[in-house]
DNA sequence: CGATTTAATTGAACGTGTTCAGAAATATGA
DNA sequence: TCATATTTCTGAACACGTTCAATTAAATCG
């Protein structure tokens, strides 16, 4: 007769929450021992405690888990990348600071980012560029935004709209690049960020000179073009 | 009591070659209607005449029926791209001609080239960076070395060792952003060629610059890094 | 409480790429 | 010619991601 109370309510929507969390975690645990293709949603479901169906019941595919992996992972250091923008005040820190805080959190799963990255195909649900990941790019451009907003760096306006962009795409670049380096403590990676992360530096500086007038013309209606909103693409209807 | 002929050698040997060809061209009629991920491997043995086990008897998996295309297309666009090479003289000319042909070589088999290009996995096999496709890539590079060789082209030697790579990579971009233009005609495409390609040319002019020289020491540790001989990396037992 | 609706869960079954033991066809060698 | 090896081919079987009809558990409501 009598309403469940409020914290009832909480207790058993938690519980749905709890199986879900556990697929997630058993999963995760399983992605980061064998890798993403080696893992099957039956030893997963297995590991959770529940039936494959069950899994599926939370998931929409394998696929989803490490979506719903990369969401979580954005939601969890959206604060610290808060943090980390408003303590430093270069665009250099800034942006060291962001891209140095990913490698760290991403370290122990890191294999699990190659599932994510080793994709450039956009209709592919689990590349950087596809619709399925675009309010998780978004979120995370939006950081970069931030880092340019009130630095003193200076760019033509046809430019310096697509900067945050074009900082989130580099960062893209190293990340890939880090996700597949084997040398020793990723030193390859290390020296990579350092010396591109100044060339860029150097870059925007040299930017406000003159005499590249064409190339900034150039640059700006190259962008226009590449950012331009694509026209409706073919659905994949099977992907998987 | 008597040996076969040469001839009846060649044409049984043929009559092996004969069945990889129509397995390897059903697979590819197949490919460009429904496109890769949608073809079955029973579809293409069935369209073939043969059974499923055959076409892993000349194919070792899916995968390297695309590579075998892969291979066929750069043995056969080889002759055309020397030709345009010995007949075009300036460096954007050549990059202009061997770019161009590989579009319009490419564009009945457009969405199959995405199942190359849409990886960059270098431990998936199908992926431009892959061992698997190494010797490919190299014979690739080595047109776009000769495209490079005797032009004016001026640049300090530790970034002019790595030009031929770098604007392979440049193809490769261009690629796959034409495999996934959807706008009519692909027109972005061609915008975007004109223009990088152009920038390309005023950059490669800039180059020379004295004052540059602080970037060009940069470009040059970078590329060294980049390209480095990779230690060991992990290989992949399982993929698909 | 009891009835009914909704949420959660099951596991068999499907279509897929791939493997493999063996059959058929062909080549080889006396 | 005939036995034996080699090449070519078959299709059932396997493991996988995924679906779904059915079942159980939980929530809702009179």
């Amino acid at each position: 007769m009598r309403m469940p109370t409020q914290a009832e309510k909480k207790s058993t929507m938690l519980k749905s929450e709890a199986t879900r969390a556990r697929i997630l975690e058993s999963a995760l645990a399983i992605f980061r021992e064998r890798g993403f293709e080696k893992s099957t949603m039956r030893e997963i479901a297995k590991a959770a405690g529940v039936a494959v169906g069950a899994a599926y019941y939370y998931f929409d595919s394998k696929d989803a888990i490490v979506m719903a992996f990369y969401q979580r992972a954005q939601e969890e250091m959206a604060p610290s990348l808060d943090t980390i923008l408003s303590e430093a005040k270069t665009l250099e820190a800034r942006l060291r600071g962001l891209i140095e805080y990913k490698f760290e959190y991403f370290l122990p799963n890191r294999a699990l980012l190659g599932a994510l990255s080793g994709h450039v195909d956009p209709t592919h649900a689990l590349s950087p560029f596809s619709e399925e990941t675009a309010a998780i790019r978004e979120q995370d451009i939006a950081f970069f935004q931030r880092a340019v907003e009130d630095s003193k760096v200076k760019l033509p306006s046809n430019i310096a709209q697509y900067l945050s962009r074009l900082l989130w795409l580099y960062q893209m670049g190293l990340l890939l690049f880090w996700v597949y380096d084997y040398s020793s403590r990723r030193t390859r990676t290390q020296i990579l960020f350092d010396k591109t992360l100044k060339m860029i530096l150097i870059a925007l500086r040299l930017a406000g000179l003159p005499f590249l007038r064409p190339i900034h013309r150039l640059a700006g209606e190259l962008l226009d073009v590449i950012y331009e909103k694509p026209s409706a693409r073919p659905k994949k209807e099977g992907q998987r």
